[in-house]
DNA sequence: TCAAAAGTGTTAATAGTACACCCATGA
DNA sequence: TCATGGGTGTACTATTAACACTTTTGA
């Protein structure tokens, strides 16, 4: 019926950069890979794509299995397909970047995968061309959060401006300024006050969620 | 060495989403399918990754084995991962656009591959998953050419201003103030007028080329 | 002489950037 | 009382959008 039969088949995995916002930082969630090649060397979240499985359920059934999350902000990133980019064998790899709000984060699963968050501006040497997926990923929720609400997935439900604006200054990698900061956000109309104040503050905060 | 024995492997395809400016539009180049499923309908270009390539040299292969051109202007686009794209078997499916100058193009190889040149806004029913494939590439193609000079791959070597506008208008879908385009294309310095006189039109134009 | 495409500036609106002080409170 | 982070407005600059007439020349 199909002409394929003499053509090569490979190995394809998923790979997802898990971002969440931690100690007003923009963070990553990596762990240690528990298989050779490259056992033990810090990695992104993997997995290998099933025949009973669409590439991109593959890729939401493996942050659900680190993270215990779904429905979560997963967009495809880019493909890497260098033939010794894995020097065990090859390995097409199709890469997503997630946004999760970190507070719903199941910790138990981060102790089964030996995973942890690290700050994005201090990200250790990951293996393979995992770090070059990072920066990517890095750059595409730059662009896209000047123009769309994404924000919403990484902070929590009720939240201060200054914290948002960490956020903002976290992903971007550059300070704004907060009253241009203020009003270019009321502008957008993505949030709203509520009635909630946060007191970590002497003076209290207004907390805001999204709409 | 690995642990990766387990795991399936899978067909992997490159399909290459070329445009070219022909008649005062934006084209795309598709051809016949020649093999089965879907043999003879049409179907973008295409083939498969082969163990010794790269993904991305896979793409420049199909790319030249098409056209005859070696050095264009190609970029991912992104991967097409459903279980059921393809018909006849499991194929993943890894998309790349080109912008070539159609001037360059061998016709020979167009007679040899079925292949033919489509208008992008009157594009007939393509194969499987290729529609999506072809208006992805055009929005990205469409938010890239207003920040970088990307038409350089498109135009003749020496080109009017209004052939410009119109490739500019082809790829966004809509029309542009001939004076504003023409003060926004020399700010930003991509382009240089020539001595040559383009003689088609009764009063002649200038003709211009990329720096 | 006229049809057809080439060429050319100004104004208004919008978006983005720079910048500094007072306020409320808990320690 | 004072240190800390919360909150606020205005002026300038850059970018974008709207808009119409004159020029050249081959048929």
């Amino acid at each position: 019926m199909t002409a394929y039969k003499s053509y090569p088949k490979f190995f394809v995995s998923v790979d997802c950069a898990i971002f969440g916002f931690k100690d007003g930082h923009l963070n990553v969630l990596i762990h240690q890979r528990p298989y050779e090649p490259a056992k033990g060397e810090l990695s992104l979240i993997g997995g290998f794509v099933q025949t009973d499985e669409s590439v991109d359920a593959s890729a939401k059934r493996i942050l659900k299995e680190f993270t215990g999350l779904d429905n979560v902000y997963m967009q495809q990133l880019a493909t890497y397909g260098e033939i010794e980019r894995d020097p065990g064998e090859r390995v097409i790899s199709i890469v997503y970047y997630a946004l999760i709000n970190v507070d719903n984060y199941d910790e138990r699963l981060s102790k089964i995968h030996n995973a942890k968050w690290v700050d994005i501006d201090n990200l250790p040497t990951l293996c393979f061309d995992h770090n070059d997926m990072v920066q990517k990923a890095r750059r595409v929720i730059s662009e896209t959060i000047k123009n769309e609400p994404i924000g919403s997935n990484l902070m929590p439900q009720y939240f201060t401006l200054s914290l948002l604006q960490s956020l903002y200054e976290s992903i971007l990698g550059t300070p704004i300024d907060k009253r241009n900061f203020r009003r270019s956000i009321s502008e957008k109309d993505y949030i709203q006050a509520t009635n909630l104040i946060d007191r970590t503050s002497r003076r209290g905060a207004t907390l805001y969620k999204f709409k």
